[in-house]
DNA sequence: TCTCGGGTTGTACTTTCGTACAATGGCGCG
DNA sequence: CGCGCCATTGTACGAAAGTACAACCCGAGA
């Protein structure tokens, strides 16, 4: 690790760019402008445009960096932003403003194989696929599992939007018994309210 | 960062637990075994069984946890057990014998609130999400559109399963004030509740 | 038989949600 | 400058939602 890292450190925003330096004083980098030729970094910082067309710049990169890792920064970090440049090859997606600290960590974790993402991100994705698994009949979600009959009725009622008087009147019960029924699948379920049983029920949560 | 951090290793593998110590041999930590009654703790690292469950079992140790983050250790990492173990709110995912070095590593990107993940994991996460081409909601979108950038954010918080409370103190204005983006809301998009215009915004109606 | 889980419902209460009526301040525009 | 749109907040009230503490009925088992 106390090898020393060539890093090329992209872009024209001036504030990024001490901000960036300010991280790794004693790094040996080269600079965007400086030589133009020749693009040998072990680590490639690459601060995206305003525009759109992220995930392009990355591919083009990705052919000058070969097998060194590339770490996009963002101005205005965002999942969309993040999961294009991800797709396209990228080890890591943050903010260009980021202290020197963060960014520091970054650029181990990258050196290392390792690929870094914020953590909202990761909820997505991860939500995202979980959705993709289970969205098939399966109700694989498990939550079905752990419910009675009557309750997932309910549940399912609930989650389509109904309010407990319509979900009273389409199973012939009281309001009353809906409550229960929700109550029991709230705290098997482990969620508070009717809201999030249905993220739950949709595996959006 | 020379801030003394407690840990807690949970695990009755000893081999585990001896690699796990080799790679913190200075910090403070407790032990499972130690003392039952106290679990505070900065960081969590929790060793999977074998059998499946994950997902529960991290459930379960959130709630001791509290706000500190926590690292799930498996014998055998696997990208499904790592998307149940992530849904379920761990902060990590890796091998318990990752080498003393890759374990600082996470520690310390967990410590400032990152999440930890193998590459191979988050190719998985990137690709399933692009495939899923893009969500629907927001492709279908519209939605959006006709609404204010404070009537979007205060709606999104609401289709993530916020209540009133939690986005007035997370936009940091009143609780009424929230009340009056959503009902402008509700008004636009033509829905009766919160709960329809989840069902709305995640493209479920 | 007696216990246990599931389904049902009642009364009462707290909390949250949603709306009505209303006001203030900022900002762009003719 | 007035007008409209937006963001903000206040008070107040009715309607849902959710919880607490029950009770009763019924079928499957120990």
């Amino acid at each position: 690790m106390q090898k020393v890292l060539r890093h090329l450190f992209v872009t024209e925003e001036e504030p990024l760019r001490s901000n960036w330096v300010g991280a790794f004083p004693s790094a040996q980098l080269s600079h965007w402008s400086s030589s133009q030729q020749s693009f040998q970094a072990d680590l490639f910082w690459l601060v995206l445009p305003y525009d759109d067309g992220a995930g392009a710049l990355i591919d083009l990169w990705k052919k000058i960096a070969g097998p060194s890792p590339l770490v996009a920064l963002s101005d205005e970090p965002g999942d969309e932003e993040g999961i294009s440049v991800l797709q396209a090859g990228a080890s890591g997606y943050c903010n260009g403003y980021a202290s020197p600290e963060v960014l520091r960590q970054v650029a181990h974790t990258v050196e290392q194989g390792g690929v870094w993402v914020g953590q909202s991100l990761v909820q997505k994705l991860v939500s995202a696929v979980a959705r993709q698994a289970s969205t098939p009949a399966a109700a694989a979600g498990g939550w079905a599992k752990v419910l009675t009959e009557r309750e997932q009725a309910v549940a399912m009622a609930v989650a389509s939007g109904a309010s407990n008087k319509e979900i009273a009147g389409r199973l012939g019960i009281t309001e009353r018994t809906v409550k229960a029924h929700l109550s029991a699948a709230f705290e098997k379920l482990n969620v508070r309210d009717r809201l999030q049983l249905t993220l739950l029920i949709n595996g959006l949560s």
